[in-house]
DNA sequence: AACAAACAAGAGCACTGCTCTTGTTTGTTG
DNA sequence: CAACAAACAAGAGCAGTGCTCTTGTTTGTT
């Protein structure tokens, strides 16, 4: 990120800050956020407790760090995913690639991904730190959008979409170049809610009584919203 | 719920565990489950912290009570909303009623929604308790995919279900009579958890750079989805 | 060499969930 | 009515938490 450091001081800043980042997301990975403690990071890296404030200045600042990782982590997930497709023409499959990382980065990743998708724990306004590198899968998503947009092709409705949801979605229209139509912009976060929907109801588990097989419904559901997208 | 207590006792105990309860509730919606105490809940009642470890053993049973309390309130404005609707035959009132409900209860309840369909913060692992209350909002547009059904509307897709979806999807197909189509199954699951990641999404924070007016665009959602489940 | 900034450690405060003990009230039984 | 056990309330106390303040040390710069 930053330029690294010179003096011995800052690099064993560096080193420290990282450690306890680490410590921190192992913490939250085993117990989850409720129980992450400032104490028990200062314990397993043999440091005063006090001594850590010194590099996070509270609890939740060090948290709102793992907020912030995790929303890096999930979005370089989605990219890569969506890379790893040869044929960039295979709408369709690299749909399918991104949904596909997004959940299973959620099943590994699961107190990760309660703490950004869902309740944001630490003061229930999310810090401004986290806006970027929030938005780092919706825009993967969004370029998918775009690209298919460009290929001619057409999303399954709306037909006709009103001013004042156009002006509503204005941003995200604007977010590509050309800028999305209408119609792909509804389509599109509707698909966008829908992915992270399912994610979250099955992770949290709201489909245990209704749905057997996770990951099959889940592959239906991605092939339903790519045919609702018009891709191939 | 059960019979009316007979002894003086009873009632006695019955009126705390209500008063208890209520106080958690008023605490939970201004300062949010994780700052939720026990202890101050007793001084606000008058009592001492350990008399309250009588009427429910811990903070989660406290908690996972709140989460029950919170999937009937939901559950009851949703079935509220589709009843009000007089012409039961107009499909897409009923659906636009009740997603309108879960938008506006959620967002009079933040903290009760975060605790029910964000993070459930107790022990990660939904308590046993939980699982029938939870299912109230599902069943409410369960049954309005079954009269759609009846009615002989048909979900814009999928076109073909292939038989190990089926299978996935048996229990939703087979929780009304007579059963849910496959097709209508997948559309069904796909708007459900679509609306919830809607919500979802909105109330915690992430359509903020993206969508303009949520309000506008949720209810070009409902719209867009009432047509792809073939509504009117 | 002098000095200020950065640092680590410890004690301590106010708070938490929860348990254990003591003493009281209540409802039931002989 | 008396006896007794169950239910109850209150307090003290334990182990843990986030965080602050003070003290003493190390580091980098002037």
């Amino acid at each position: 990120m930053a330029d690294a450091p010179r003096t011995a001081r800052a690099t064993a800043r560096a080193e420290l800050t990282r450690a306890i980042l680490d410590n921190a997301a192992a913490q939250l990975a085993e117990i989850g956020p409720a129980a992450l403690s400032v104490r028990a990071i200062a314990r397993d890296l043999g440091m005063a407790s006090s001594a850590v404030y010194r590099y996070f200045p509270s609890r939740d600042a060090l948290l709102t760090a793992l907020i912030v990782e995790a929303y890096d982590d999930l979005g370089e997930a989605i990219e890569a995913a969506d890379a790893a497709v040869r044929r960039r023409s295979d709408l369709r499959g690299r749909l399918r690639a991104m949904a596909q990382a997004l959940r299973t980065w959620a099943i590994e990743h699961p107190h990760q991904y309660a703490l950004t998708y869902g309740s944001p724990v630490p003061g229930y306004a999310a810090p401004t730190d986290t806006v970027v590198p929030a938005t780092r899968s919706a825009f993967a998503l969004l370029r998918l959008f775009s690209d298919a947009q460009r290929a001619g092709r057409r999303p399954l409705g709306p037909e006709r979409v009103f001013a004042a949801e156009k002006a509503a979605l204005s941003p995200v229209m604007a977010y590509v170049d050309p800028p999305l139509s209408p119609a792909y912009a509804v389509r599109g976060v509707a698909v966008w809610s829908a992915l992270f929907g399912h994610v979250s109801l099955e992770l949290f588990g709201h489909m245990h009584n209704g749905v057997l097989d996770y990951e099959t419904h889940f592959a239906t559901l991605v092939d339903l919203y790519a045919n609702d997208l018009g891709l191939t």
